[in-house]
RNA sequence: GGCCCCGUCGUCCAGCGGCCCAGGACGCCGGCCUUUCAAGCCGGUAACGCGGGUUCGAAUCCCGUCGGGGCUACCA
């Protein structure tokens, strides 16, 4: 077999030792030899204990995880997270898992092109992002993209923009090329089919002839039994056979032999230590009767040959991880460390969907968020930069970032708290940054392109704006009365012109306004004010009906702010325009 | 059903056996500021799922229980 060759030379020296447990180092509370050995639970935590004929027999190949199965620990022993232990120099060891040398780690997003980036995926390819750049290694984007029939450019377009949009960057990969030449999938089913050959050829898989029915019924008998409902290869065929029905033209996938009894463990990066019994494992198809590989065998296979370090990824994978763990090693190549985060949730504490609102991360984009918030709110989901402190850039992170700090737990993900951040960072904007950012979403919202004059009459106005948004498409809106002709909302003008007093006021702060000299914001409010007090006028009750004269609306910008901008003449026309809107009796919209 | 993961304010995070009648942030409530809306500032509300055990001492360790979630395909 010539499964290993792809892998050998990628793994450094000294990466057979980076499956040793990591020590617990310097906690006082430590008791090594009882913490290790959890009296008890370990194996009913692992559903080895009832029944357990055979009793637990580690299979395990690889000579280097086996010593670290000999003092395995739970994740309760985990090396302390706390801030003062995750600073300084054992840092790097504890991540990567390996006590001494160093390894250069390397990661991979492997988003399937089968849908719009999702705010999820992100976030692992963030976390991923992460972890590399804290520990100087190296990050792929491979598109995982076997499922033909779902995978399209357009998505997987999508996928690259939005990594690249929430500031990630990769040194190999799909779009960019590197070493390995080819990070499409699809465009890998030989060396797939391949692998698949060489594990039958070995005997560690075998072509399957087992119907639906076979195994449906199986399946179903096993949870009749209360036992696990996974295939265990009970009516595999003799090779003598199978090779005869093959050679008589009949298709058959191919699927992996699990080993049993056996258990398949391992030192989960930021969940600690979990172990499967491999009857829980079905034998499970690695090539379609088709020929063409499941997500099982490409993306082991892919981590394999490319010479993936840590595959961190949804915690939705974590189940299937003993199925990469076996054939990793059937192939003749050592296991990666795996990590897997919590998922995001809706509000109902369900994995994040559509029905939870926006799930793309092109959605928020479109919303007016920042990049620059999308990533540092996606990054405190579930990990905290510590010191009590939330608003945390990018490269700030890098040097903070931690494995073992990440968070177990699921977590919500919360749009509102998104939105303040989104706040935060949009009042941190330099102002010709702002403007640079808001204007896309003010010519959305015109449906028209900006005039340079515009830009600058936006640009005069947009820090009174910046400093209130939430968001960029807020702008728009806020800002549309500087450029053309106004648009009344009726909830603001019913509740704010119905006074009587309002055309008076219009009238006055005409007169007022026309000997106004020069025009500024200082000079208008001068002239308002002192208007404002010959009346006895409250400024809350006699500037509303201006706000609303000039803007169209009883939210706006500063009034003598907007006013100065918009200019004397729009200003007096304005007020015209309402005033006689009020003698007409004719306080609709339509402007 | 089986297996696995997870359980601290409504939400996210901190907490690593005494510094905790639990800290920060968002939200919410109240106040200040104020030309609207925001922003800002000040204050308040609110949590260790439950039961045992270990210990002088438990949010922290152990066991159990309950609850939530994920997976359980010739999808990824």
């Amino acid at each position: 077999m010539d499964q290993g060759q792809g892998v050998r030379h990628l793994l450094p020296a000294g990466s057979r030792h980076r499956h040793r447990a990591r020590p617990d180092r310097g906690s006082v509370g430590a008791v090594p030899g009882q913490r290790r050995h959890p009296p008890g639970g370990l194996y009913r935590r692992h559903g080895l204990r009832g029944g357990g004929v055979g009793g637990a027999r580690v299979v395990d190949h690889d000579p280097a995880s086996r010593r670290r199965d000999s003092h395995r620990h739970s994740r309760r022993s985990r090396p302390h997270r706390g801030r003062g232990h995750r600073r300084g120099g054992d840092r790097r060891d504890r991540d990567t898992g390996q006590s001494g040398g160093r390894m250069t780690i390397k990661v991979r997003f492997a988003p399937s092109p089968t849908g719009y980036l999702h705010v999820g995926g992100g976030r692992t390819a963030l976390y991923n992002w992460l972890f590399a750049r804290s520990q100087g290694g190296t990050v792929m984007l491979r598109g995982d993209d076997t499922d033909v029939a779902r995978s399209t450019e357009a998505y997987a377009a999508d996928i690259v923009n939005g990594l690249r949009w929430l500031g990630l960057d990769w040194d190999e990969g799909i779009d960019v090329g590197g070493p390995h030449g080819e990070y499409h999938q699809s465009r890998r089913l030989e060396r797939y089919r391949q692998v698949a050959m060489d594990l039958v050829d070995a005997g560690r898989a075998y072509h399957g002839f087992e119907t639906e029915e076979q195994l449906d019924t199986f399946r179903r008998q096993a949870q009749a039994e209360g036992l696990a409902p996974a295939y265990d290869g009970r009516h595999r065929l003799d090779s003598e056979e199978a090779r005869r029905r093959l050679a008589a033209g009949e298709a058959a996938p191919i699927r992996f032999a699990v080993p049993r009894p056996g258990e398949t463990r391992f030192d989960d990066a930021v969940k600690g230590d979990i172990g499967f019994g491999n009857t829980q494992i079905d034998d499970f198809v690695i090539l379609r009767s088709d020929g063409s590989p499941t997500y099982h065998l490409a993306s082991t296979v892919d981590d394999v040959d490319f010479g993936i370090t840590h595959v961190i990824r949804g915690e939705d994978l974590l189940p299937s991880t003993p199925k990469h763990i076996l054939l990793t090693e059937a192939m003749g190549a050592t296991r990666a460390i795996y990590g897997h985060l919590s998922l995001l949730t809706g509000p109902d504490g369900s994995k994040l969907s559509k029905r939870h609102g926006h799930t793309a991360l092109n959605a928020y984009r479109d919303d007016g968020y920042l990049p620059e918030a999308m990533a540092n709110y996606l990054a405190i989901l579930g990990w905290s930069p510590g010191e009590d402190e939330e608003i945390v850039p990018l490269a700030d992170m890098v040097p903070r970032f931690s494995l073992d700090a990440v968070s177990r737990n699921p977590a919500v993900f919360d749009p509102t708290k998104l939105e303040w951040m989104n706040g935060v960072y949009l009042r941190q904007l330099h102002p010709a940054a702002f403007v640079a950012r808001a204007r896309p979403f003010v010519e959305a919202t015109l449906d028209r392109e900006l005039q340079p004059a515009e830009v600058d009459q936006i640009a005069a106005i947009a820090p009174f704006v910046q400093e209130r948004a939430k968001r960029l498409d807020e702008v728009g809106p806020q800002v549309a009365f500087l450029l053309g002709d106004v648009t009344y909302d009726q909830v603001s003008w019913d509740k704010v012109m119905a006074d009587p007093s309002v055309p008076v006021i219009l009238a006055r702060a005409m007169t007022a306004l026309r000997t106004v000299e020069p025009w500024s914001a200082s000079t208008v409010e001068a002239a308002l004010r002192t208007m404002l007090e010959e009346r006895g006028l409250s400024a809350r009750k006699g500037l509303q009906p201006l706000r609303v004269a000039v803007t169209g609306s009883s939210i706006s910008p500063p009034l003598f702010e907007s006013m100065a901008v918009l200019g004397r003449e729009s200003t007096l026309r304005r007020l015209t325009e309402a005033g006689k809107r009020l003698l007409d009796r004719w306080p609709t919209t339509d402007a």
